[in-house]
RNA sequence: GUCCAGAGAUGCAGUAUG
């Protein structure tokens, strides 16, 4: 049981779900007893795919059957909640399942409060947080991390090192997560140079930046078109030993973009290709933009082509990028005739 | 015996509105 579970559990991830259920029926079939952690482990797989109500649902059929849930079941579907946007029943399964007369930790809380610094009500958040204290659960980095990413987005800087302290005054050491988060926080806030203390910070705390540590600092120096500077940062990495990977790269490909210097951005986009990355829908998105915004629209229209024809498929940013190039370059009929081809295609426009 | 099957935190693209 233990190890068909973790079958599961792989296929999962690999969001090879109808592989985990057929592996369920494998084990019914041998006469296995399938276990908390087996359901636990396909709820999570619904979960992941966002299909939240049937996992609800087989954890109904799960108590009707006899099989007893747990927190950690809970917790589960108390996440796929959260991702999918409705922290407030994923709270109301909280209580829920307090009635029921399991104890919540902190993961659960963490979970929850994540969900709502997400969400952007972090007062909330803090209320939970108080709550889950005064219940004697002790938070952790997760819910730190959370936390203090919460009040950077919202511009709440003073309570954010507030927050960092605080973790640190109780001894929970932030960590290359933690960090992260205030370099993307600062680099978005156009604060790059704070954004270099927080690296240096934490190299001199012992925690290694790792490739996203530089790959928000990267997109910082973009942001303020300082093209130089992420370019070192580009190179920086390479002696770090660290492989680009998409998002590196995507990331440099939409500086150059939004600096109008698209020749340069596509000669990236053919070292992806050279180094073996695939370029993503967002890859071409991003290119796509920079071409029709510097009036090549033939240009565009042949990347488009080549993006389906490798395989990725345009989504709702794609053609909103396509439409309003197009449109902006007086190409009206064409921008009609795509809106046609999209809707053609099964996607309705927003 | 908080290692030994399951839950939580970090980086990339578009339009309109503001």
């Amino acid at each position: 049981v233990y190890t068909l579970t973790t079958l599961i559990n792989c296929f999962c991830r690999l969001h090879k779900l109808d592989f985990g259920f057929s592996v369920l029926g494998k084990m019914l079939k041998l006469g296995l007893e399938p276990n908390t952690v087996t359901f636990t482990t396909l709820i999570n797989g619904l979960c992941i795919e966002g299909k939240v109500a049937p996992a609800v649902r087989l954890l109904d059929e799960m108590v009707e059957t006899g099989y007893k849930p747990d927190v950690i079941t809970y917790s589960t579907i108390v996440n796929g909640l959260c991702k999918i946007g409705n922290t407030n029943v994923a709270i109301k399964l909280l209580k829920k399942m307090e009635e029921r007369g399991f104890e919540a930790n902190v993961v659960v809380y963490s979970t929850i409060i994540d969900g709502l610094c997400k969400d952007k009500v972090v007062t909330h958040a803090l209320e939970l947080f108080s709550e889950m204290k005064s219940k004697g659960i002790l938070p952790d980095r997760f819910t730190y991390s959370s936390l203090i990413q919460g009040l950077c987005n919202l511009g709440q800087w003073k309570e954010a090192t507030r927050m960092l302290n605080e973790m640190i005054a109780m001894n929970i050491t932030p960590n290359v997560f933690t960090f992260n988060i205030l370099v993307d926080a600062f680099s978005k806030e156009g604060l790059v140079s704070k954004a270099q203390d927080v690296v240096q910070m934490m190299i001199q705390r012992g925690e290694q930046p790792d490739i996203i540590t530089y790959s928000s600092l990267m997109d910082g120096y973009c942001l303020q078109s300082q093209m130089d500077e992420a370019k070192n940062v580009f190179n920086l990495m390479v002696l770090k030993g660290f492989a680009h990977d998409v998002f590196s790269y995507n990331i440099m490909i939409n500086g150059y973009c939004k600096c109008r210097r698209i020749d340069e951005a596509m000669r990236l986009f053919d070292d992806m290709s050279q180094i073996g990355l695939v370029p993503n829908s967002i890859t071409y998105t991003t290119l796509l933009g920079g071409l029709f915004q510097v009036g090549r629209v033939q240009a565009a229209k042949e990347l488009f082509k080549e993006m389906r024809a490798f395989g990725q498929l345009p989504n709702m940013m794609t053609y909103s990028t396509m439409l309003d190039g197009f449109c902006n370059n007086g190409h009206l009929n064409e921008a009609l005739e795509l809106l046609q081809a999209m809707q053609d295609n099964g996607l309705d426009p927003d």
